[in-house]
DNA sequence: ACGAATGGAGAACGATCGTTCTCCGCTTGG
DNA sequence: CCAAGCGGAGAACGATCGTTCTCCATTCGT
């Protein structure tokens, strides 16, 4: 879920990982080495490059050297795009909670029952877990990695889950659930468990796992105004 | 951001957990230095502080420096306990493995039937969610961190988590499920998710959420052999 | 076309970290 | 009391990393 081009047409799935082809850009200089290139263009190549690395790697394994290989700019470029890794990290955590946020609700908006629409959280879970470079929640992660050295890290991971939760929230009241609060956050836990589950293989289908699980616990919740479904 | 948070994870800025707690009886001489201690005794401070603090701090956070000071101990003396900090780190988690792994099966033991085995569990949760020092799992932690680099990490965690799943099969089981692997891998994502929210303050009460969500699955996966309980 | 500005390439710098080495006091055996 | 050795304290070393600086080619305004 980390690399696409500046030229994709997203059709609202999570899109597959295409290695590093830079090939032909927008750039129309046809220099043999880095082209000199647009502003904005740098810091497209930049913050996607990050979060390639970044999610594949953890973001203390990977270098400034390394991301401005992987995006074709040169440091000076990298650092008056982004004034220091620490800046780099939260656009990193920004976009990547945006984008997931976005591929989730375009899932969630296509169905329109409310049991249908808890079904489609993992639908999405199933297929981003599919993907060829899943590595987990990026948040998770980072909150693990760099939460209590950089409070600025720990606010993106709380802020993005406190987000999901607010989401999840959302489906639950719509299921009609006796006490939305509380099976908002026992969807929260199945859709973070199959997540870290998935990420370490621990369990069989995770997400569908989760769905059924998410199920019956949607059963046993409906007992006030269930509008349909 | 290595220049930044330089200031705020100084060395030594660990509690006062010092080396003097502890060699008051199996060393008699009463320096005021940095007592000569004994070799298995070192082992077990060194094994101690590093704990704590790559549990605290995550693991590249911490340096060799930081642990040596917080056992109390020579640097020649740690490295003649652990030949490297990769080898301390395999220490730690394995420790932790057995400490956690010991914890949980005392917590289940307690408990006959089945329903309530299932409960033990999640009460075991919210007593660790309730330690001062509680910062997630340990091994979904360095798994973030370092499983895309550290195969011996990678390979710690997942042992960790297989450990955790086989127990939950057993108890699935015994609760006489209909599915029982199925019904496994839902509490394993009820626990990870718990874990999660609770590192991450997601969600209110993650373990009697996790709980009361565990013993609705357990009844609607309750289909053959329900061994009284 | 020429001076000035821009940007790429990468060396350089300072800090940190894992690991090793040196120095010296203390202990111990005779 | 002395020689030998162990162990603590911390300097030193090499590698890495984030960040800045230098050098030079290219580009652009006039």
């Amino acid at each position: 879920m980390a690399t696409q081009s500046a030229d994709t047409t997203r059709r609202g799935s999570v899109d597959t990982h295409s290695a590093d082809t830079h090939n032909a850009d927008t750039c129309g200089a046809d220099t043999t080495r880095r082209g000199r290139i647009d502003g904005d263009e740098a810091r497209r190549r930049i913050l996607d490059a990050a979060e390639r690395l970044f999610y594949a790697q953890g973001i203390q394994a990977v270098g400034m050297d390394q991301i401005r290989d992987a995006a074709g700019v040169s440091l000076k470029r990298l650092y008056q795009s982004y004034p220091s890794k620490d800046a780099l990290v939260e656009a990193y955590l920004e976009h990547r909670d945006r984008r997931w946020m976005r591929s989730l609700d375009e899932h969630v908006a296509h169905a329109a029952a409310p049991r249908d629409r808890v079904t489609a959280v993992f639908g999405f879970l199933a297929e981003w877990f599919g993907t060829a470079d899943f590595r987990g929640c990026s948040f998770i992660n980072a909150f693990g990695e760099l939460g209590p050295t950089s409070p600025p890290v720990a606010a993106a991971a709380r802020a993005h889950k406190s987000g999901l939760r607010e989401r999840l929230g959302t489906l639950a009241a719509e299921a009609g659930a006796a006490d939305p609060d509380a099976l908002a956050d026992q969807l929260l836990l199945l859709v973070e468990g199959a997540i870290v589950a998935a990420a370490m293989g621990t369990a069989t289908g995770p997400a569908e796992r989760a769905r059924s699980a998410a199920l019956a616990l949607l059963s046993a919740a409906r007992q006030s105004a269930p509008s349909g479904g």
